[in-house]
DNA sequence: GCGTTGCGAAACTTAAGCGTATCGAAATTA
DNA sequence: TAATTTCGATACGCTTAAGTTTCGCAACGC
């Protein structure tokens, strides 16, 4: 037992450096946030982008795939915390989560990805699902079943019916809209729409 | 004046083959249909599965966007028409013929070129959209602005967002939905929900 | 100091795909 | 029949990138 021994032991040599895991990892996701698809990606331009060697990478991830799944997980930023006083505010800022994200070219782009490599990646975003998007829906799903719970909204709704409204409206402004549409009530006008409805 | 001369007199040699130009499209149409993005789509896989030679596909297009863009094009199937009796009626019946797509693979891997490629070929997709989409988002509009005029809608509804939330909904629904989700009253369940609205 | 491992850079081999050129055969006009 | 054009097939030179290897140097434990 020697004093450095914390919990595993390090292995002798010089250690890997995390500041060049974390510049690869940028780099991945920079490329991927310019609108670069998983198959436009290459190795070598996020070596180039990151300041980094080829085998540098391919010490850590054996494949682009392996490295990609690890780029995006550490986009998984938590859904915002709600108030839980009112099911409409609390909608409202679920969804104007969305809309803020829409600024960064990085988030942008990851749903681009999310809806268009699917076919072609599926492990990769059985993972990239599960550990990003998973959440915010369950965040989504319970605000919902509250309301139905206490009244708030009505009895007899079909929550992913309405879950898909939402967010599928969101993501429509997200990807399609001007500019000038995804002002900052955006999300309000959305859940007051789709709370009172279009009939009169 | 000849007896063949029609309209424009055909210039001597072989005539070009219809039949192999309708199978370049029909190959690439296969291949985008299978999930391939526009970057991975090859030329000699086209050919390949075409069963023609490369020179035949660069003498008729220049290079891969043009074909891809004319393949797109023959996709445009026009909006189906609308009864005009019920704008509920005819937002189910526009709401439908999206559903209904979802069974294409072909159709359904268009949606995923157009949300995901539109960063990187920005030409091909405003040709795309101009061609294929815009149509349909008019024929939506007009029925809502129609609800709107004859007091079948609230009189001050924000016809772009009621568009968003509608298709972006059915979106989701064809992109992420389990089959059993796309049940054949998805849109009349999707239409209901929007106009009664989901409060109490 | 010494052995070990990681570092960035560069060279290397292999593979895919582009766009062009060339071939003999086929289809068409004159 | 002769001239012309397209056909599919194949070969070519070129570029890009994958993934591996090698290099000299740096960082660490002992």
């Amino acid at each position: 037992m020697t004093i450095q021994e914390t919990a595993t032991a390090r292995p002798a040599g010089r250690p890997r450096s995390e500041k060049a895991e974390r510049a690869i990892i940028e780099a991945t996701l920079d490329l991927i946030g310019e609108g670069m698809g998983v198959s436009e990606l290459s190795i070598e331009a996020i070596a180039s982008r990151a300041g980094v060697g080829k085998t540098t990478i391919y010490r850590r991830w054996s494949n682009k795939e392996d490295l990609v799944v690890d780029a995006l997980a550490t986009l998984k930023a938590p859904p915002p915390p709600v108030k839980g006083e009112s099911v409409r505010d609390d909608l409202i800022t679920l969804l104007d989560a969305m809309r803020g994200e829409a600024d960064q070219a990085r988030t942008r782009c990851v749903m681009n990805i999310a809806m268009s490599e699917s076919d072609r990646y599926p492990r990769l975003m059985e993972r990239f699902f599960k550990a990003a998007v998973e959440p915010r829906r369950q965040a989504m799903r319970d605000v919902i079943a509250r309301g139905v719970a206490n009244g708030e909204l009505k009895p007899d709704l079909d929550v992913e019916m309405v879950m898909r409204i939402l967010s599928g409206a969101m993501m429509m402004f997200r990807k399609w809209g001007e500019p000038s549409e995804l002002a900052p009530d955006l999300a309000e006008r959305l859940v007051d729409t789709v709370m009172t409805g279009i009939a009169p």
